[in-house]
DNA sequence: TGAAAAACATACAGCTCTGTACAGTTGCAT
DNA sequence: ATGCAACTGTACAGAGCTGTATGTTTTTCA
């Protein structure tokens, strides 16, 4: 760990600037509490939740800790926030990079997987925020589940819409079969440090959109 | 938490002892090491890793701290433990099913998935231990990455088999390909509770084979 | 039966973590 | 310029957690 060095906010943002901007902690922040959310977030995704202490946060944020009290009433809550300003940032990101695909639902859900493989290739990609999360407090916070299912429910909507444009039969059976390969191709990824996986994924979709075409 | 009157070893299995037994924490252990092992990994895959102190896991085995430090040098190494031999049961358990399978490659590929939706369907699934732990100590301790490597290629080497034997074109693309839709099933009836997803993986992997049988 | 090994109960040392207190400093708007 | 709000730096209280020490009881096995 380099908490001392990350005193300096500059420095402590130049590692996490680079490739793709999927995450919102790669735009250098002005306000404190900006900086504390970016540094939050870049530590529970590298590091685990529990793992991260407050200490550690204020350190690379270049805050003080009164600071960070001042605007999170407690680590929970921060983690509240944090998830939902990645996840606000994440689909902003995803769903903007979806919308110029040209051609019809069944190339813009073949799309979903093209996306993900240049997130899987991110130097820091380490899993879904919201997957790691419930794997952390699978019984603990209810209100961290909650935010998961938001997230999901997006993309279920997303993914839905689309299954309806292709005059699917059963759209709601085809979101649920993608978002299972959405989710395998993040978590295979991760464990393998293989983005490739989102090409596995890919072509199964493919395979899979064919057969369900009316 | 019961964790007052799990000193009782008796009341606090009872709760654990139902539905199917992919879980070796499920038999009533002998010897206090096991008992060690089950209350752990109970408690770690309820309640998460780091959320789960060593107070708790003796008060629930109904032994001694310095028990657990006589078995067990530290935490962590404790944690590796719980994940090998869960791992290992859980293995016996799932491979023991597919075993009884009649039916060529295809269809025990296709088993797999029933297999998974009876794994969901206990109360206390709380999703892959490893695919947690993993979650959880993302860059932290290397062994249990190491650990998770190891039982995700069990895995990929049974269905590498199985799409050899099915005459698969690239049997290794088969695996990874059913690798993913196994994760994205784990991970999405994690989340939604709702075992259903096995059988949503369940269908695309039939339309998947169907596209690469020889 | 009797000795050795294992397990038990309890207390506690040492450390880390969360969250608070407080006095001093900066920045900004009127 | 001045007042106000936000931020800083440091110190510390309180709690919890890991791991150890110690003396007693139970189990095992020869």
């Amino acid at each position: 760990m380099t908490a001392l060095d990350a005193h300096d906010p500059d420095q402590a943002f130049q590692d996490a600037t680079s490739v793709c901007d999927w995450n919102f902690a790669r735009h250098m922040p002005a306000t404190a509490r900006d900086r504390i959310l970016s540094a939050a977030s870049y530590l529970f995704c590298h590091n685990g939740f529990s793992a991260t202490g407050i200490d550690t946060i204020v350190a690379r944020a270049g805050t003080a800790k009164a600071t960070l009290y001042n605007h999170f009433a407690s680590k929970d809550v921060l983690i509240e926030a944090v998830l939902e300003a990645e996840g606000t940032a994440w689909r902003r990101w995803f769903f903007g990079r979806l919308q110029q695909v040209r051609g019809g639902p069944d190339q813009r859900v073949l799309a979903v997987f093209d996306v993900l493989h240049d997130w899987f290739a991110d130097e820091n990609y380490f899993g879904c925020p919201f997957i790691n999360a419930v794997a952390e407090f699978e019984t603990g916070n209810p209100s961290i589940r909650a935010a998961a299912d938001v997230h999901k429910a997006h993309l279920f909507t997303w993914l839905k819409a689309a299954a309806i444009e292709m005059q699917a039969e059963q759209p709601e059976s085809v979101a649920r079969a993608i978002v299972v390969l959405v989710d395998g191709a993040i978590v295979a990824a991760q464990h393998a440090r293989n983005p490739g996986f989102a090409l596995d994924a890919r072509r199964v979709a493919a395979v899979y959109l064919d057969s369900v075409r009316a």
